[in-house]
DNA sequence: AGTGAAATTTCGCGGTT
DNA sequence: AACCGCGAAATTTCACT
């Protein structure tokens, strides 16, 4: 991994459909060298994935709350975090340190949806209690943390 | 935005990357259909981007908290949510119901860095306190949920 | 890492229902 | 309105140097 590559990371992040071509006028470098590289990068687990980022409000996901989850004395943590995964209102699901086993991040249509998702939650084998927070607002968010690995290409050649 | 638009926004959720040609054989549509549709989808800011995911732990960054923010009496929301963004280690940013005015996901490569950037917090005007839950493990994150818009497409036409 | 070439995709436009 | 096919330009994706 190299100043090249991580060039290439940062801009895949900022705009996962850039192509090939686009990506190697950005670096420097030929369509088929980013090509080569990329597909390294994916192999090598670096980059996991590529998605598609949708507006939660247009699609009717307009509440988001952070849950955090205590566990029962005898819990799995395993297990409860599968259990987490198995509902799709839990977007993502964070083990933290503290006396919670989980934090969990919901996104639903409505309050009374995030009743019932809350119930859903507390329903679970091992968990014990949930202490939520509601989102007012998503002032950013999974913004790109480039670690200055922004400057332009090389002209010279 | 119809269920075929659905699908197509699910498809793209789960590869970013995929072509138009691509998604018009998964909801059963023209390549020129997709390319139409999707054009409106972005257009509308139901998606508002595509993004490559990358293991943060493979490019240094093997360090995630989540850090509670409470704010001063007469800290100003908006001054204090711009001065967050301005740190690059703070990934997320939600405005929140409760004592704290926000909760942020920091991302940063060792905990000796966690330290330096929890200091940068406190250190912004209209921060008060802060309050820290280390990551211990990502169970899974920013997992797309899709509505249950998974139906194959029809064959019979 | 680059070149070259074939297969594929993009994307605007006209025509159809 | 939405869908499709057409076609030129661009891009992808190889094998090879």
């Amino acid at each position: 991994m190299d100043a090249l590559d991580r060039r290439i990371i940062a801009a895949l992040r900022l705009n996962g459909r850039a192509t090939y071509a686009e990506l190697g006028r950005t670096v420097g470098l030929s369509a088929s060298s980013v090509h080569e590289r990329v597909g390294k990068l994916e192999a090598a687990g670096v980059i996991t994935g590529y998605h598609a980022v949708v507006d939660p409000s247009t699609v009717g996901l307009g509440v988001t709350a952070l849950v955090g989850i205590q566990p029962t004395d005898t819990a799995a943590d395993d297990d409860v975090a599968e259990a987490l995964g198995s509902l799709v209102e839990v977007e993502s699901c964070y083990a933290v340190a503290g006396d919670e086993a989980f934090v969990v991040k919901v996104r639903v249509s409505t309050v009374d949806e995030l009743e019932r998702t809350l119930g859903r939650l507390r329903r679970i084998d091992g968990v014990a209690r949930t202490r939520t927070t509601v989102v007012l607002s998503t002032r950013f968010e999974a913004r790109p943390n480039n670690e200055g690995l922004d400057e332009p290409p090389e002209e010279g050649a």
